[in-house]
DNA sequence: CTGAAAGCGCTTACAG
DNA sequence: CTGAAAGCGCTTACAG
């Protein structure tokens, strides 16, 4: 390639890189032999030199099937995807929970395969947060990582979310409220519901451990709708319940119209994501907005910054309550 | 590391690369020397030399937003994953319709960065054939290719589950019969709506062009709901409709219940996936099976044989009526 | 069974 | 602005 422009493959190389100080004559012949070649350079001989990957992980640590059947997990990944569509640089999905191909993102991670990381749902048992440290690679968090976070985040407010949820449900006049949590080893679970309880609190409902009406599932659709059964058997006259995942809150309303209940007019759900399945829900979904775009957005943006030796400050986003029929 | 084993570099080498003619007592010196050190070998040096990316791009043309948000694609795409989860090789997703972000796909395709490719969801239009024939990538479709296949693929039999629509619709007594159909440009629409044809002719049903109740879509919700309300106006006395999607069918069921129909009482409604919207749809969608993991794991089947150098024939997976309440 | 050596295709100081 | 040369970290005939 570089014989057929008649220079040297250093002149080409600088060509091909944008190199500013190459003669405009040289840079024209280079680009026309790359163009009549249809060359491309090796991206394995370039890594090796430059010592880059030019690959951005995505971690998830979720089993993989979990990962593309929840809604909210494939519009993060589609975010973050769309966000990176102008980066030369691909996208590398890592998934696994540990045991259950776990190891496969610590291989990413140390291998040298990435040059920066986003994680997404990050667990409190985790190693990734180890992981990072060890290697040194730029890497954000979507969602707040428990513990003290030594790296950035970008997380929607979840306390204000839970807030919300309660505000809403009290200001519909219900007064005997329920709640299915998320799981409490993540920061969503466990904020999600501290917010739900200030909220309530705040209106002098009680949350006496006795009323307090509380039962936690895994934002599977699946354990929404058990979690509601202990809930009816609980306290068979409640009037509003708030799911921590649209999910969670699908189910929730299947098995409570199972159990003979109109929702929303006996029992008022919402569910927390405006996902997919909010809008297809029958009734449709009363719903927190967690601002997947925003989210994947930002922490592109934060990601991105750090690989240019930059700093990122974590973010927390504004949240809304969506209101359809539900509650 | 070679040296802390008291080996060559060679040596080493063919430790790690499991060179059965290497003497126990080197394997097991280098083998210690790696545990201690925390070697992991450079991949992109093994890829200069080996001419290996060591990578399989999943490739679907579609826009991202829709990968991410359909769940027929989801599945398939963690279905995918999983069955490469044994595998060595990392998986590289390259989407994008023509246009948008579909360049990505042929630079992934032409540059070397993956060893083989499976290609999810063919369009006539794009020049995915084109591109994968001129680089000799041993690759395989999921969905028959339109136009004469020189690649091998796997499909459901959708002109069989185009059928069995047909034929239970019928037996549950539908006659003024209704389809929303497929995009035509793509096999599975065009052979979902060719077998519900024949099942109709069978019957003796009317196909004449103006008894003929089709409407197409994309295969996305939103489609499904307009096509629904075209075909609600053409014919309001109709009684039964296969959607040839989950996610038509399921909106097609809140078109009909919006317009005051009752499901499956006034019109039975079947969809065509099985996908997670079945289950969570009210009521719960009667559908044509599309075994998602199987296509999956016959795809990756295929694909590792091709690249063994081996040969892979086309197949057809059966299909059947997965019954719940909708029809 | 093993080592010395060549070479994969690039980039990048270095010298000019 | 440009070229000759070194070198990135591996693998693999080749010779022994």
């Amino acid at each position: 390639m570089a014989a057929r422009a008649g220079v040297s493959r250093a002149t080409a190389s600088r060509v091909v890189n944008e190199d500013p100080r190459v003669r405009p004559r040289a840079r024209e012949a280079v680009a026309a032999a790359v163009a009549e070649l249809g060359y491309r350079p090796n991206r394995a001989a370039r890594s090796l030199v430059t010592r880059e990957a030019d690959s951005i992980a995505v971690v998830v640590p979720e089993a993989e099937d979990r990962v593309f059947g929840d809604p909210f997990f494939a519009a993060m990944l589609g975010g973050i995807t769309q966000a990176l569509a102008d980066s030369p640089a691909q996208v590398l999905l890592a998934m696994g929970r540990r045991g259950q191909g776990g190891e496969k993102i610590e291989k990413y991670l140390r291998g040298g395969y990435t040059d920066g990381a986003i994680v997404v749902s990050h667990h409190r048992d985790d190693r990734i947060g180890e992981v990072l440290r060890e290697t040194q690679l730029p890497a954000v968090y979507v969602g707040r990582p428990a513990g003290e976070p030594r790296l950035p985040f970008v997380d929607v407010d979840n306390h204000a979310g839970g807030r919300l949820a309660a505000e809403h449900l009290i200001a519909q006049g219900r007064r005997r409220l329920a709640t299915i949590a998320g799981p409490q080893d993540m920061t969503p679970g466990a904020d999600r519901l501290a917010g739900w309880r200030e909220g309530l609190a705040e209106a002098g409902i009680s949350t006496d451990p006795h009323e307090d009406l509380t039962e936690v599932g895994d934002f599977t659709a699946a354990s929404g709708g058990e979690a509601m059964q202990r809930l009816l058997a609980l306290s068979p006259e409640l009037d509003g319940v708030f799911a921590a995942s649209d999910l969670m809150a699908v189910s929730a309303v299947h098995a409570l119209q199972a159990a003979g209940r109109r929702v929303p007019e006996d029992v008022a759900v919402v569910g927390f994501d405006d996902s997919s399945a909010a809008a297809l829900c029958r009734p449709p979904l009363t719903t927190v907005l967690n601002p997947v775009a925003a989210l994947a957005t930002t922490a592109v943006d934060m990601l991105l910054r750090l690989m240019e030796g930059g700093e990122a400050q974590s973010v927390l986003i504004d949240t809304e309550l969506v209101r359809r029929t539900s509650a």
